[in-house]
DNA sequence: GTCTATAGACGGATAGAC
DNA sequence: GTCTATCCGTCTATAGAC
């Protein structure tokens, strides 16, 4: 079956989005790609700012739905046990997005993904990005905080932050490894980059909380 | 003294670039905000991308330079003692672009600095953050792998690559702590910011590498 | 649903006066 | 060094035929 002119449109989008980024993407370029013409992404889209968000749409919700229900089967097995692992629900966590990167329908969604964080033109999707957020935040801080023993919310919520931007610095620029290192060291497999982040952020989040008991823990001293 | 005409551009740009990306910010805006003309930039700057360029030129130099004196000091105090701390050298590393955020005359720069990484139309300074970047790597990476007494250069330079993930989104988005806890956080500033990281950072370098003379400490198992 | 053609605004760059 | 006026390309969006 052919995909549909609307289906076509969304696969350039993604693709040009994350390549050449929303502004520097024009819709001539995309409908071109995607074999159509201008007045196609007005009619299916209503306007560009209208495609920005339907690319969005298209992924970002199957992706966190995989992310809510992966925590759900990690909490289910244990209910009355212990808290899962930190590395468990990290990976639950992170997992969707990277394998994304392994389909070839989707390989490009991720690096779009890893750059609406910082992009200036992210109040286009901010809404939808905003609804997704919070409920992933309502289900995961809570696991992180009960999986770490740890009553300091607030230093939780800086170490997530930091885990956001490794997360999606890796999601972007993974090949930057290959540049930095002037070729001596090459992007390795997505489960690979994954299994690292995992690594690093159950670490990092980990440091300078308190083992459960203990009196302020969250401030270390000044770094000099 | 009145700044110049090229100094009012630069301040301009630079800000609006930082709020707006490189290209929403037009010509026409910048140098309105200004208070001169387009065809003043074409002069002093050749044109929009020498702009672009001229506005790294102006901070990115010092920056680094400031890095690498604070490496200096550094491993001049104890040159035959023992290496500097882990969190010393990641606090010479981070706090210069962190402590722009408290100068009034260049406090938005640090946003385009972390935005620079996954910018799309970062292609338009790739050769000046290239050489500043392998200088910076020649100096501290070594100095990294001394203080860890580590010898797998690969896991470090990954967690190297984590590292300027959560440095970027925080210089550019440190902001979003308080969106998403919906007010219930504040950005604190910007010394408070730079030991957090630090902290997260200093246990995530660690994490899996071997205490010296250990066998193969890289790899953990896989998180699942 | 899909197309061509075009409107209408805005982009960077430049010529040439001062 | 700085300005005004203008060229010319590209952008998004839409009108209207099929």
């Amino acid at each position: 079956m052919e995909p549909s002119t609307k289906s076509r449109i969304l696969d350039a989008a993604e693709s040009l989005f994350a390549e050449l980024g929303f502004r520097a993407a024009s819709m001539r370029v995309v409908t071109q790609e995607a074999g159509t013409n201008l007045a196609a992404v007005n009619y299916h889209f209503g306007s560009k700012e209208g495609l920005i968000a339907a690319v969005f749409e298209r992924r970002l919700g199957p992706i966190n739905a995989e992310r809510l229900a992966g925590l759900d089967a990690l909490q289910q097995t244990d209910a009355d046990g212990p808290s899962p692992e930190l590395e468990a629900i990290l990976a639950v966590f992170l997992r969707p997005a990277f394998r994304l990167l392994e389909d070839p329908q989707a390989r490009q969604f991720p690096r779009l993904l890893g750059r609406i964080h910082s992009d200036p033109d992210r109040d286009k999707v901010r809404e939808l990005l905003f609804e997704q957020m919070v409920e992933l935040r309502d289900r995961f801080v809570p696991a992180f905080a009960r999986s770490l023993g740890c009553q300091d919310q607030v230093e939780l919520m800086w170490h997530l932050h930091f885990l956001i931007g490794a997360m999606a610095h890796t999601l972007t620029c993974a090949d930057d490894i290959e540049w930095i290192s002037e070729g001596r060291m090459q992007t390795p497999p997505p489960e690979e980059l994954l299994r690292r982040l995992v690594t690093f952020a159950a670490a990092g989040i980990r440091a300078g909380v308190a083992p459960p008991g203990d009196a302020n823990p969250g401030t270390t001293e000044e770094p000099r």
